[in-house]
DNA sequence: CTGATATCAGCAGCACTGACATGC
DNA sequence: CGCATGTCAGTGATGCTGATATCA
């Protein structure tokens, strides 16, 4: 877990008190600095003159940080229904499907993780009665993940939550949401997950 | 580290059959798969079904996704260095200092990484004779870590890596990569990271 | 037999929590 | 004293590697 981060209202490292009306998700791995100027710009501009062109590694490493500050808010969401995000992602995959119920390799394969990852989430969503292993009447190999009733409830409210909270992207409208994933679909493309 | 993954190979930027020439960049968390379709667009297209609007989620998915695939490229590339991208920010950090030293604590703002996880990130670096530990002149509670003469040697090599690679965004040109960096800087600010 | 499907043990790295010593 | 700085021990999650049992 990025951790609980219970206190990053609670410490308000820089003078300014939190804004009393903005919701107050935990920001990151760290708390909110409020830094007086941007310190991968400044990164940037620094790599700029010792090094040359900045522009990807300024892409990269802002990447990088929003991948923690969104994944620290949406596990801080979760965290009431000790989910987290890849649990979560895992479940909902499950209640996609016709069956409720996918073979492990294939969650493997839709959220792209390594199978050892898969059997560790899917013990865990056992353990917590959100799923069952069921053996693959299809492929005695195989086992599938079945979605419980339970599941099905927690999933439905976890993802009222995560709705009602924009996601962690509030801030952006529906065209800056798909500038951005078409933006990072050819990365991805690149990557080779799959074809266009 | 994210491991190797022979297989991915220098980036087949589309999904060609892997240049039987080029370098093996490992991919990402899984191995490159060739899905005949966007994971992630079509359950954004499942969302809208049964949740409603699908954008913001497309669009985090999508940053999760690009994370872990450049965590893997870049940490891939720097293994020979036995640096991880963490440990070679900090590095780079140091090397941006005048002194070619800074107190733990400012590493720890600037890089946005816990205290604990600064105190790792030096003990590694340190192990590893890149950087030293001194005490803070100014302040006696404080420790500086210094850069040695081999960690510049370092950095530079691996930085040399890491341009030549494109920082795993050589798919994209320079305007794309200035509006991806203006995209998730809304996103960077709305946390708390800095004011504007 | 080969290859796919899990599982298990083990390891490294990360991001914390909580407690603590030290010094401003 | 209160607060900041850094360290240490310990925890939990991730993402692997390598080995293995099972089955198509």
């Amino acid at each position: 877990m990025r951790g609980s981060i219970t206190k990053a209202v609670a410490i308000p490292y820089i003078a300014v008190p939190l804004p009393p009306s903005s919701s107050q998700l935990p920001l990151s791995g760290s708390r909110p600095l409020n830094l007086p100027f941007d310190p991968i710009e400044r990164a940037a501009e620094t790599w700029r003159e010792k090094f040359g062109p900045s522009s990807a590694m300024a892409a990269v490493t802002s990447i990088m940080r929003a991948h923690q500050i969104l994944l620290a808010q949406l596990d801080t969401l979760l965290k009431p229904y000790d989910l987290t995000f890849a649990r979560y992602e895992a479940l909902v995959l499950l209640t996609f499907s016709r069956a409720g119920a996918l073979p492990l390799s294939k969650i493997g394969e839709r959220l792209m993780v390594h199978p050892t990852s898969v059997t560790n989430t899917v013990d865990r969503l056992e353990r917590a009665g959100l799923v069952k292993r069921m053996r693959n009447p299809k492929d005695g190999r195989g086992v599938l993940a079945h979605i419980t009733d339970e599941g099905r409830d927690v999933v439905s409210r976890a993802t009222a939550d995560l709705m009602e909270a924009g996601f962690g992207m509030g801030m952006y409208g529906d065209a800056d949401l798909g500038e951005m994933f078409d933006l990072l679909k050819t990365l991805r493309v690149a990557a080779g997950d799959f074809s266009v």
